[in-house]
RNA sequence: GGAUGGGUUCCCGAGUGGCCAAAGGGGACAGACUGUAAAUCUGCUGCAAAUUGCUUCGGUGGUUCGAAUCCACCCCCAUCCA
């Protein structure tokens, strides 16, 4: 199978310049292509995940890739999908997140050692677009580059119609004209002649190629991949409290695991499909799995992702606790834990609302009062009714005492 | 710069002087049922030394026994005009 057919059949692929060359192209190992990433978190998250995936499934046919890392689009914000203004960064801030990103791309691809620009090679490179659009002079751009955009077509693009009813900036407007700017300059400097990204991207990236056309009269191409929804139609990768991140700090390879565990049935193939390299073949027969054995597929799922992000030290034991938690058996010692201080305890003893708050577990005692009102706070599998229950330092002495609240959140509590 | 309409809790949105920690919906959380799924039903959803107290309705002052609600100034958003 070839590298775009394996893209296609995975669903990976949404829209493209040219089907033809763009398949030749990849095919081939001749592109060279780029994936822009703004630096908004200090961490790379599961959309992300996408992009690098493409990427390193197009450097193992013999494509190079270019990373992009936005330290000056990402001091614009692109409005593209969404409803309201991004919060304005700070210069240090988004050097600071350009730093974490580019350490954890390199854990997913293989970068040139020297940084240089070798065309015969498939090692990547990374740039950052603040070399060259931080220090641009308006007058010469706008004359240079500014002319060849027609405000009448950007206004009808599809990444602004949200905008249109709540109010865009001339700022955030300009995002495309600096996006497009960059894969002018990377076509120029590089040779890079595709761009692709995420489906939300699509009109930015045409504003690129067709830049390049008109000011050098060369073709470029471009490909989008498909945003990951739920079947809700909700993007995927998010939790209420926030994104799924690839940073370990930011969401345990414990937490990253469940989350995928915990994908709606009609989500697993899908995710399977566009997330991970296990072979077509094999997620096909899954995909004659059903009900119960469904359950099945969500733990390869997570067991796969899991390792591909934290490695398959980390994700065996996220999936050797999770098997202890909710089957009963294994070995729970992975499970995430936290320590008490003397100071948490007052008189000698702490409250069970005091445990959960130090635990994380619920927000504030209000919330955890109402937990334990409600039947679910669990200590070392015996419900706990009364919310005056106390504890001394003894009972966390040795493993501790696991603190249960609901069905999915664990704590093991130790001094 | 001018005119008009707005800013309420996680979100949408009611509330125009005490009965307001603030209707209703969504979401989240917990319980039941299950497969760590979905759907459904129930509870719950500011904080705390908890039949009570404290802090919230864009901001700051003011009127009043009492303000989300009235007044003044300011900030922000949308629409139209320039």
């Amino acid at each position: 199978m070839t590298v775009f057919e394996e893209l296609k059949a995975r669903g990976l692929l949404a829209q493209l310049t040219d089907e033809e060359e763009i398949k030749e192209l990849i095919n081939g190992g001749k592109a060279v292509f780029y994936i822009g990433f703004d630096p908004t978190a200090d961490s790379l998250h599961v959309g992300h995940f996408m992009a690098l995936c493409l990427m390193k499934r197009l450097q193992m046919a013999g494509n190079k890739p270019i990373a992009l890392i936005g330290g000056g689009t990402g001091m614009i914000g692109d409005p593209s999908g969404r409803s309201d203004l991004r919060t304005m960064m700070t210069t240090e801030q988004i050097d600071h997140n350009c730093e974490c990103f580019k350490k954890q791309m390199s854990r997913f691809i293989e970068f040139d050692e020297s940084g240089a620009m070798n065309a015969d090679s498939s090692k990547a490179i990374m740039v950052n677009n603040a070399d060259w659009l931080r220090d641009l002079n308006y007058i010469e751009f706008i004359r240079d580059v500014g002319v060849h955009f027609s405000v009448n077509r950007m206004l009808t693009a599809e990444c602004y119609k949200q905008r249109m009813e709540k109010g865009l900036s001339f700022l955030e407007f300009n995002y495309m004209i600096m996006q497009s700017y960059d894969f002018l300059c990377l076509y120029e400097k590089y040779g890079c002649n595709m761009q692709f990204g995420g489906d939300d991207q699509w009109s930015n990236m045409l504003g690129g190629t067709e830049l390049i056309r008109r000011k050098l009269g060369k073709d470029a191409y471009a490909m989008t991949i498909t945003l990951l929804l739920n079947s809700e139609g909700k993007k995927m990768g998010k939790t209420q409290k926030g994104a799924v991140w690839l940073d370990p700090e930011k969401t345990s390879p414990y937490e990253f695991y469940q989350y995928w565990r915990n994908v709606a049935d009609a989500d697993v193939l899908k995710c399977l499909r566009m997330l991970t390299f296990l072979p077509m073949e094999q997620i096909e027969e899954m995909d004659h799995w059903e009900g119960s054995q469904l359950n099945q597929a969500k733990e390869i799922l997570a067991f796969e992702l899991t390792q591909l992000v934290h490695g398959t030290e980390e994700a065996k034991k996220a999936q050797d606790s999770a098997r202890a938690l909710f089957a009963g058996g294994g070995d729970a010692a992975d499970m995430p834990s936290c320590k008490l201080e003397e100071g948490d305890f007052q008189s000698g003893t702490i409250d069970i609302l005091g445990v959960l708050v130090k635990a994380g577990l619920t927000a504030s005692r209000s919330e955890a009062r109402r937990a334990v009102e409600q039947g679910g706070v669990t200590v070392n599998d015996g419900k706990v009714t009364d919310v005056k229950t106390v504890y001394t330092p003894e009972a966390f002495a040795g493993d501790g005492m696991v603190v249960r609240r609901g069905k999915k959140s664990y704590k093991r509590v130790v001094m």
